[in-house]
DNA sequence: GATGAATGAGATTTCATTCAT
DNA sequence: AATGAATGAAATCTCATTCAT
C-alpha cells in the first residue's frame, strides 16, 4: 500500500524478532479487550516493560500493529484447522472436528479479536478491511473444501450455494460464542459442538423428495386438525 | 442517576421532535459507518447543517445520543417484526417471514448498527452493554415464542436447547449478513430468505429415529463404499 | 463605563422594576451559592421559571447582573448600618452595636457574596474592581465616622492610623465569618459581638504610657522569673 | 481513589523534577491572577513556551495542578514560619516576628492565592474544599501554640476563646492585606506588623478587674462631661 | 415583552507519533 | 536499539448571548 521502507528501518535479527513476537503477543491481548480505538500504544508499552517508542521501532504505527495481530491470529486458527483436520474419517466427523475446534480457538481468545475484526473490519477511509478479505477466505477454506468434497459425494445436499451451507455452520457458532460472551456464562465446548452438528447434519442431508411431499402433507394435515380441535 | 437539576431543559414540542428526528437519522449513519469511537458529533453536526451546540441541546452527550440510536432501530423492528408476524399461517411460513424481514431490516441500514452493538456491547468500563442486554431479548422474542409454539405443537424437534435452535436460525442470517457488507454484494432477500428456511427446516424437524438410524447407516455404508473405490 | 444605552433598550414600568427586583434576588442566590464563574444565567432563569432571554431583556450580561446585585447588597448593608447606629450612646456600645450588626448581615447570606467580592474584585482585565472599590469606601464609612469621632475626643488612641484601627475591626469579624462558613459551625452572634469588643476595646485605648511602662516592666519581670524557674 | 492503572506514567527524573517546578511556578501566577475558573491551562503553557500536552504529562488534570500549587505554597509558609520562630525571645517578639513574616510572605504573591483558597474553599460539589481545611489548620498551628503557650504562662489573658484571640490576630493581617491589593498601594511591611502588634497587644493582656472599672468610670464621667459641655 | 432554540468560541483532556539523547 | 518527554491535532462538552417568532 504504501512504501514505508524509506520511513524507517525495521531492527533485524533473532532479538529483534523475539521483541516482535512479544510486542504481538500483549498487543493481541489489549486489541482483544479494549478494541482498536480504546487500546493505546501507552498500554501496549507499559505491559511489555518498554518505553512508547520501542513499539514505534518495530512497527509503523498503531494501524499496523492491529493488522499484524490480526493477521497472525487468522495464521494460528488457519493451521490449527487445517494441520489437525481428520481427513481419512467421514464428513459429518470431520464438521464436528471443525465445529469444535473452531469454538475452542475462538473461546480461549478469539471473541475480543473476532469484535475487533467485524468492527474495524468495517471501518471506512484508510480501512483495515482490505486486509481482513483474503485471511477469511482463507480461514473458511477448509470448510468448504469439506462441503465440496461432501457434495461432490453426494452426501450432502446440492440444491443450495454452498455459501449458504456455510453460512449456516459458521452463523450458528459466532452467535453462539456472542451469546456466551453477552451473558458472561460458560460453555461446554464438546456438548455444544455436538448438538450443533446434530443439529445441523439434517439440513445437509440430500432433500428426499418423496420424504419432504409426505413431511409436508404430514405438517399440513396437523395443522389442520390442531385448527379444527381449536374452533 | 446524575444531577440534571441545572441542566438546560431539552427543548419540547413539534419542532424539537422533528429536530430529534433529524439528529437521530443522521446520527444513526454516522455511528453505523464509522462505529462509536470513530463517529464525532462535529461530523454529525456538519452532516445537519447546524453547530456543534446544537446536538448538546438535545442530547446530553454522546453516549446518550448512540443509546438513542440504538434503542430507536431496535424499537423500528420489534415493531415491524411483531406486527408482521403472519400467526394464522403454518409455522414454516411465519419462520420465512420472520426471516425475510430480518434480512430486509438488517440490509437497509443495519449491518452497521449491529456491528455498533456487537463491538460497542463488549467494551468494558462504563459501556453501553447493559442498555443492550434487554434490547436483545426483545428482539429475539418473536422467534423464541414462534419455536417454543411449535414444539409444544410437536412441529419442531424438542430434543435440543431452544437456544441453539436461536443460534442455527439467527447465526446464519447474521453471518450472511456480513458477508453480503464484507464482499459489497447484492442480496437477494426473498431467493435467500426461501433457500434459508429449506435449508433449516429440515434440521428442526422431530427426529425420526427410525429414519435416523437408516440414514446413519446410509451414510456409513456410502462413505464405506467410496472409500473401497478410492483405495 | 460603556455606552451601554444604544445597544438595548431596557423595559421600564412597575411590571419591569418588580421584573428586576426578582432577578436580582434570584442572582444574588445563585451567586452567592456558586460564584460567579459557576453560576449560570440558565440556572437563574430556571428558578426564575422565566425564560433566558428574559434575563437579557433587563440586563446586559452576565457580569453586570453581578455588579447590580453586589451593588444592591451593600446598599442594604450601608443602610442599615447608616439607619440603626445609636449616635447618641457611648461609642462602646456604638461599637457593638456596629460588630453585631455586620455579623448577622453577613451570616443570612453575606459569606458567599463577600466571597464573590473578594475573588470577583481581584479578577483582572475588565474586572469588577473599579466598582467595588467606592461601595467598600461607602460601607466602612460609618465606622470609619465612629473612630474620628472617639478619637477626636480622646476616647481611643491617637497614635495609629485609622485604618489600621479599622482593619482590626474589621479583620478579625470577616475571620470569624469565614471560620464558621469553613468549618460550617453556627455562631452566637450575640456573644460573638460582646466578646469581640470586650476583646478589641483595650487595645482602642489612648495609651497610658506610665501604665504602659508598669506593664512591659512586670512583663518582663514575670518573663525572667518564670524563664530563671525553668533553668 | 481514581483508575490510573492505564494512565501515562509522571516523568520522574531532575529534569522532571525542574520541568514540574516550572510548571507549580507559572501557574501559582496563573491561578493567583485569575482565580481557578479563568485561569486556563492553555494560558499556564504558553507562559511557559510548551505546548498544551506537557502540562497534562505532568498533572492529571487542571484541579491536581491547583492543589498542588496550594499545597506548596502553604508548606512554605508553614516551614518558613516554624522554622523563624525565635521561641527563646518574649511573646511579643515572637508575636511580632509571626506578624512580619505572615505580611511579608503574603504580599509576595499571596493574596492571589489566598483569594483562590477563600474563593475555591467554598466550592459546592466536587471541591478544593476538603484538600484546604487541614492545610489551614497546619498553617495556623504556630500562631496558636504561641497562644496557647503565653496564655499558660499567664502572660495573654484566659477569659475568651483562644480561636478569638486568633481571629484577632489573622484577621487584621488579611484585612490589611486585601486592602492594600484594592488600593494597590505599597505596604511598609516593618512598620505595619509593629503598629499591628502595638494595638494588639493591649487587648491579648489579662484584665485588670481593678483599671478597668477605673477606665469604666472615667470613660461614663468623660462621656457625661463632653455632653453637659454640649447642650 | 417574552421566548427559547441556535450559536460558536473556548476549555479541558487524550494519545499516536517523533526525535534528541 | 532504546528511551520517554514533548508535541499538537482533535474530540467532547459548556454556556453567555442573540434574534426570529
Amino acid at each position: 500500500m504504501e512504501d514505508t521502507s524509506s520511513r524507517r528501518r525495521v531492527p533485524a535479527g533473532a532479538k529483534a524478532e523475539q521483541r516482535i513476537r512479544d510486542i504481538l503477543r500483549v498487543s493481541r491481548d489489549v486489541f482483544a479487550e479494549l478494541g482498536y480505538e480504546r487500546a493505546t500504544t501507552t498500554e501496549i508499552a507499559q505491559r511489555l516493560g518498554v518505553s512508547e517508542g520501542t513499539v514505534f521501532t518495530y512497527f509503523h504505527g498503531k494501524r499496523e500493529l492491529c493488522v499484524r495481530v490480526i493477521e497472525d491470529w487468522y495464521d494460528e486458527i488457519i493451521s490449527t484447522l487445517e494441520q489437525g483436520m481428520p481427513h481419512g474419517q467421514p464428513t459429518k466427523a470431520q464438521l464436528e472436528f471443525y465445529v469444535k475446534t473452531h469454538l475452542r480457538l475462538f473461546l480461549i481468545q478469539g471473541t475480543g479479536l473476532c469484535a475487533l475484526v467485524l468492527s474495524e473490519g468495517r471501518a471506512k477511509g484508510p480501512g483495515l478491511g482490505e486486509v481482513f478479505l483474503p485471511l477469511q477466505r482463507r480461514y473458511t477454506a477448509p470448510l468448504m473444501d469439506l462441503l465440496a468434497r461432501a457434495r461432490s459425494n453426494g452426501e450432502i445436499r446440492g440444491d443450495l450455494p454452498l455459501s449458504l451451507l456455510r453460512s449456516a455452520i459458521l452463523g450458528p457458532m459466532e452467535h453462539i460464542l456472542w451469546d456466551a460472551i453477552a451473558r458472561q456464562r460458560e460453555v461446554d465446548i464438546e456438548k455444544t459442538a455436538r448438538d450443533m452438528v446434530a443439529l445441523l447434519w439434517p439440513a445437509l442431508q440430500p432433500v428426499d423428495l418423496e420424504l419432504e411431499k409426505l413431511r409436508g402433507f404430514y405438517g399440513e394435515v396437523s395443522a389442520a386438525l390442531r385448527k379444527a380441535a381449536a374452533d
